[in-house]
DNA sequence: ATTTATTTTTAGACAAGTCTAAAAATTTTA
DNA sequence: TAAAATTTTTAGACTTGTCTAAAAATAAAT
């Protein structure tokens, strides 16, 4: 089995990898609040394992083995954080640090009676896909509301910043996932946008709105 | 906060206590399957942390604060094998290790939510109470059947011990939590007993029955 | 196309937790 | 109660994962 520190690393190379395809080792070191030192030490030992492809200074990408294991710990996450969400209540900018915890509980089969449990959730409680327990799930297209035009519009299915801070900020306004919305003016001066929701409008900075994704 | 091994350290110290009011080097040894000498490293860093009591060659007692952290370790852990057995179908032979990574997960008000979306078990699945978030649980008065005269009885209500093959042999046999049994004869030669269990008629060991507990 | 800046790697060190081997303390036995 | 056996502790070493400081490689800029 792989140590706690090992998936770690391989999850935040899993989501740096869907931003560029070669990953490098100060994004890492970013990513998990480390020294590049440290991440290249690291980097060899996974290479070792064959769950990386790393090549001295060219930054690294997962093999098929690194890949899976990363789509389990990301499964279990997502899992969990649906768990703590619908079963026991807790608010969807509560749930992340628990779930890092719990991303890291070794059973399969545990997982997979979790999962249908809750009858097999296909979404995580930010919209993000749960893989099923071969790895696999649609990645659904979404966009950001920074990208519509005016009267685009389509349904809140998904974040792109998970913090707690703007988690709240979207709670707070109601701009919460499954919410259908519509933009109704673009402002020139910032690029911010009237939204209309349900009876309600919602005036959002541009910033909110590239990180506000939605299917249409 | 305390690192992994220390909490296993202060279980284990915990659960011995039970036995021995002052817990040796080498107990600890053999309940973590580590050596001695590194058993002894560990008990200095718990006694700077005031966390046991501790002077060479005495063994060693939990402090208030060091019983408070066991307590509620034991709390999560029965807590998790309770959602095991009864929310993922577990059977209560399969939970212990699963039990044993999960009662690491830090958050106490996960555990208390959980603890209310169970409905506040009394028991885990073995018959062993569960600390409330205090730490306090009434300890049952159990007693093993093989401390049973001719014709007493009672209802089974805990194990001694917690072994996967010990638990899958009472499954077997239906000895299990809730039962009604009564000695009906003890065997002079072997001490083994024969039990009366609903319209059935059991015959157990002496080591069976000195494993088996049962409430008055 | 060199110099400058940035990124990455190497080298050496440290803390946590473990080990083996040997010394010290305690307990048992004769 | 002195020798033998057992238990516990000390000493020194190893592994994992981390760090800082400095060297090497790559990228950017004049």
């Amino acid at each position: 089995m792989n140590t706690l520190a090992e998936e770690n690393y391989l999850k935040a190379i899993y989501h740096l990898s869907l931003s560029d395809a070669n990953v490098s080792t100060n994004q890492i070191a970013a990513a998990l609040n480390t020294k590049a030192a440290s991440v290249t030490d690291m980097l060899k030992k996974l290479a070792d394992k064959e769950l990386i492809n790393y090549e001295k200074y060219q930054g690294v990408t997962l093999t098929a083995a690194g890949e899976k294991i990363a789509l389990q710990i990301i499964r279990k996450h997502r899992l969990w954080e649906y768990f703590l969400v619908e079963k026991l209540n807790f608010k969807w900018d509560e749930v992340h640090e628990m779930a890092e915890e719990m991303e890291h509980i070794s059973s399969v089969e545990l997982i997979d009676r979790l999962d249908k449990f809750m009858d097999y959730p296909k979404h995580d409680p930010h919209g993000d896909p749960i893989p099923d327990r071969d790895g696999n799930f649609k990645k659904h297209e979404l966009k950001p509301i920074a990208s519509l035009a005016v009267n685009e519009g389509g349904i809140i299915s998904g974040v792109r910043d998970h913090s707690a801070t703007f988690l709240q900020y979207l709670e707070k306004q109601q701009l919460t996932i499954g919410k259908k919305i519509t933009v109704t003016e673009i402002i020139d001066y910032d690029h911010s946008m009237i939204l209309q929701v349900e009876q309600t409008t919602i005036h959002i900075s541009r910033e909110v709105a590239k990180n506000l994704l939605v299917a249409i």
